[in-house]
DNA sequence: AAACTTCGCAACCGCCATCCG
DNA sequence: GCGGATGGCGGTTGCGAAGTT
């Protein structure tokens, strides 16, 4: 889909005529044209001239933006798969919203496009949670339900189709497991949960930018990725004991400081759910297993108990 | 089927850092 | 060292499409 704004031309006229004459808005096939054949006799950068000699009355700026956002070659269009998902939400975590740099592990993809999946995606979530979308609460839940679904559905998929794998994660990209906890707050609450020590294994990753403090410290790695796929593919209630030390015959659910999850042997719920949607459903997102309806003073419940 | 709302995303804007004469 | 040009980045806007009432 396009975005059709509407060509406006700068309505200054005299001595900026020549400004007047810039377009803005949607770019259209003969620009592109003129674009892409451009660049591929002379190369890209010096934006402005570039846009000059190509012919082109567009910014420099514009240009640019639209070759790296749209027309150069290696661009990948199309949904985002879980291990792509995954890795925004794990990069996310670390750099915050430095998207041209968790644009940078995600080959073919630019920052335009993680930063509009992160707001229509993620932070409609953060919404519809009724929490700071930037707020430790948030980043929580996404850690320890978001990020170990995708991981499991990461697992479905590469298992399912071993021919294609739309991400090209090398070693050194592929995606952590949820950098789970900063648990502490999570001790001192009156939760129901305890937690383990460590709940994923830092060593499956290995985001090659490790000059950067990660802004969670992990635990030590216990587990390998084969074992931390298991404990997921294991039984829920497994799942639950080997990351949670739940204790369902007490409670109805947990308070994480005031983020009200449901019993959480939603999990069962959450998994038969998104485990019968169609492997080949690119478009997979966190309202698959991720639906919860407000219950009133701040208290949530997953849609899919119900 | 029309009106309305929400979603997705391309494109723009403004700020800042770096380059270069 | 200075100042303009350029590039890069994150935030925001606005429109058509899709979905809902």
């Amino acid at each position: 889909m396009r975005a059709a704004m509407a060509p406006v031309a700068n309505n200054m006229s005299g001595p900026m005529e020549e400004d007047s004459e810039l377009r803005r808005g949607p770019w259209t096939l003969e620009e592109d044209t003129l674009l892409t054949h451009y660049i591929a006799r002379h190369g890209e950068g010096r934006w402005n001239m570039l846009a000059k000699c190509a012919g082109l009355k567009r910014t420099g700026k514009s240009c640019r933006l639209r070759w790296l956002n749209y027309l150069k070659p290696d661009i990948k269009r199309g949904n985002l798969t879980p291990q792509e998902q995954l890795l925004i939400l794990e990069l996310h975590s670390k750099w915050g919203n430095r998207w041209s740099k968790i644009a940078q592990h995600l080959p073919g993809r630019t920052d335009n496009e993680i930063k509009n999946y992160w707001r229509t995606r993620v932070q409609k979530q953060a919404r519809q949670l009724n929490i700071e979308s930037n707020s430790k609460r948030f980043l929580d839940a996404v850690r320890c339900f978001w990020m170990p679904r995708l991981l499991q559905k990461v697992e479905q998929t590469s298992s399912s189709s071993q021919t294609s794998v739309p991400c090209q994660l090398s070693d050194s990209t592929v995606p952590s497991l949820p950098t789970l906890p900063p648990l502490a707050n999570w001790e001192n609450s009156s939760s129901v949960i305890t937690t383990q020590q460590t709940i994923y294994p830092p060593d499956f990753i290995n985001i090659s930018d490790q000059t950067e403090t990660p802004q969670h410290q992990t635990s030590p790695n216990v587990y390998g990725h084969d074992t931390y796929v298991r404990n997921y593919n294991s039984s829920s209630q497994a799942l639950e004991q080997s990351y949670y030390n739940i204790d369902n015959s007490t409670s109805s659910g947990y308070d994480m400081e005031g983020l009200s999850f449901a019993s959480m042997s939603v999990v069962d719920s959450i998994e038969g759910n998104w485990m019968s949607n169609e492997m080949t459903d690119n478009l997979w997102n966190m309202d698959d297993i991720w639906q919860f309806r407000e219950l009133g003073d701040g208290q949530l419940e997953s849609n899919m108990t119900h």
